[in-house]
DNA sequence: CTTGGAATGTCAACAACACTGACATAAAAT
DNA sequence: ATTTTATGTCAGTGTTGTTGACATTCCAAG
């Protein structure tokens, strides 16, 4: 609460049940836009959006484990498993067994994934891009902040993790 | 782009590819937090997340029909109808016969929807009002913007919609 | 070395919820 | 009288989540 707050009461006005049934709907709205691109993209080719999410993140830290990527995702091992095998199946990606430990499989994007990636983000970071030079860069901070205190701490660390752990392969 | 805008350049780096993804994720990840209490309390009663929806919006706009529900909600009427089916027959929804048009079905939530309607999104403000306690009035204002500007420009004519509706019933 | 437990990944079956397509009914509009 | 609109239903399909059962691999205790 760093900024004004006189005699409580009219600086609080933005947490009513009102302000808050607003945000709610509008998060939803939202997603929908968020998602929206890409569907259309992975329509296309004949996947979904477990897909996207697992090529998304198998780009964003390449090797990763199978078992890593379900607690990224919160997904059962069985879940991932299926949409992790239509895509090796169709040479999106990659399976290297382990070297330290041959129970892990270590998952990376073919070229073709990476093209695929490529399609999808750039769609969807067009609209992000425009949302974001809609409202300026003031906005933008607060919309992350408020994301952020919104995940659960489980999620947060999740969150965190990926932008520390950005090239560290073991 | 009210702010500063020195030489373009510096005044931009919030557009950059690396700022996007981590705008991409952070939706990702509040996504799930966002949905997270009201699925548990669904789960309870063995209702899902399209179930919340419906709830939802007839609440908001009570004696709004089946198909101004299917447009705001966006699924079909196959989907929706088979959710409203098992509210009405659980007896949280109440369906009543438009007396302008008797085509029409007018839906309104029971005592009972209601109460669960208050269950769920007791929990869901819960959460949003501790995530915007922690950033403040401004950041939580520039949360609605980004997200009023990720809309497709159909969701947000519904999402204005309703603020105007708020007890239009004709 | 062998055995048993823990970690990891795979296969099979099932449930929720979205979709399409076809069809029925009732009532409003022309 | 005919067409259009709003709604509901049935059947079939696909994605994505779940649990249960099982195979493989590693590691540590006997």
């Amino acid at each position: 609460m760093a900024t004004s707050n006189r005699s409580t009461g009219e600086a609080l006005l933005f947490l009513t049940d009102e302000q808050l049934r607003q945000g709610i709907e509008a998060m939803f709205f939202a997603y929908r836009g968020f998602t929206a691109d890409p569907d259309r993209i992975l329509d296309k080719y004949g996947y979904g959006r477990a897909h996207h999410r697992a090529i998304h993140f198998i780009n964003c830290v390449p090797g990763t484990t199978v078992n890593n990527l379900l607690h990224i995702l919160g997904v059962t091992k069985q879940s991932l498993n299926r949409v992790l095998r239509s895509l090796i199946e169709d040479g999106l990606v990659e399976v290297r067994v382990g070297q330290r430990d041959r129970r892990e499989r270590h998952l990376y994007l073919t070229e073709t994934g990476q093209s695929l990636e490529q399609e999808l983000s750039n769609a969807q970071r067009a609209r992000m891009r425009s949302a974001y030079r809609d409202v300026g860069a003031d906005a933008v901070s607060g919309f992350r902040q408020v994301l952020e205190a919104m995940m659960d701490p489980e999620m947060k660390r999740a969150y965190w993790k990926l932008r520390d752990n950005e090239g560290t392969e073991k």
